[in-house]
DNA sequence: ATAATAACGATAATCAATATCAATAAGTTA
DNA sequence: TAACTTATTGATATTGATTATCGTTATTAT
């Protein structure tokens, strides 16, 4: 049977908590400070888990490393170029799902990922580090 | 100043002349079909190069590697759960980059990839090979 | 033709993510 | 509560895609 552990329970807290969509190193630096042991295989494990649950979702970025959301309801995000920052953005994503014409293809889920430079990086000229 | 190579037209040719969003992997399998002993780095090189001339543009697919797509203006895509399958989607992409609210953040680009079942894969069991 | 150097092929390295596996610990069960 | 079963963990090896390195090759201006 599933079992709780307190690896579990800290990731998901970890997650609910963050407001910055972490990647999966960033939960497991934050996840460190408690449990200084624990191993990234474990994290990445158990955010799958979390995902598959439904009790987050995770936000796949163009040749960089997903992001994980507690927000699930369908939303759509950004990403800033300059910063790698990922934000929600307000969108009608089921809107975008009836406008889409896939033929007979049946549509069930869609990443919607806008880019950009957000307002912090706007006339700044700093790649991202 | 740049120069132009046999490896540039070819896998150039390659591209323009695919309907099936080929991979990085699948130009270099043309490529070799003409010249044997292409090098993939080269052909990752000149597909990008591709892309920053604004001649292909690159279609990343979550969990799975980029496609490279002759078609340059905007447009959406599906990718089937079961086979793989890339295909292009009609849809009103500058509407939907119009309806997007990202708040003082520029929005300069924008992917959307949808998810689902392909109608060849529909009623079928099979995982992807 | 020759020189300068962009581009190549071969291969090593990187980065994110997954798989492996012996050791550990959660949740029974006695 | 101790013993037991096995899900889960931590450590580490591996994979897969992509990028970087570097000595050699080949394009193009002179």
């Amino acid at each position: 049977m599933k079992r709780n552990t307190v690896q579990k329970d800290l990731i998901k807290k970890i997650v609910l908590a963050s407001c910055e969509h972490p990647t999966a190193e960033g939960v497991y630096a934050s996840a460190r400070e408690v449990l200084p042991n624990i191993s990234l295989g474990t994290v990445y494990r158990v955010l799958h888990e979390l995902v598959e649950a439904g009790d987050i979702i995770e936000v796949p970025v163009s040749g960089r490393p997903s992001r994980f959301d507690k927000t699930t309801g369908a939303h759509a995000h950004f990403v800033c170029k300059k910063c790698g920052e990922v934000r929600d953005v307000a969108l009608n994503v089921a809107g975008v799902m009836a406008a889409a014409d896939a033929g007979e293809s049946v549509i069930e889920d869609v990443d919607i990922v806008f880019e950009g430079v957000c307002e912090n990086c706007n006339g700044k000229h700093d790649a991202i580090a």
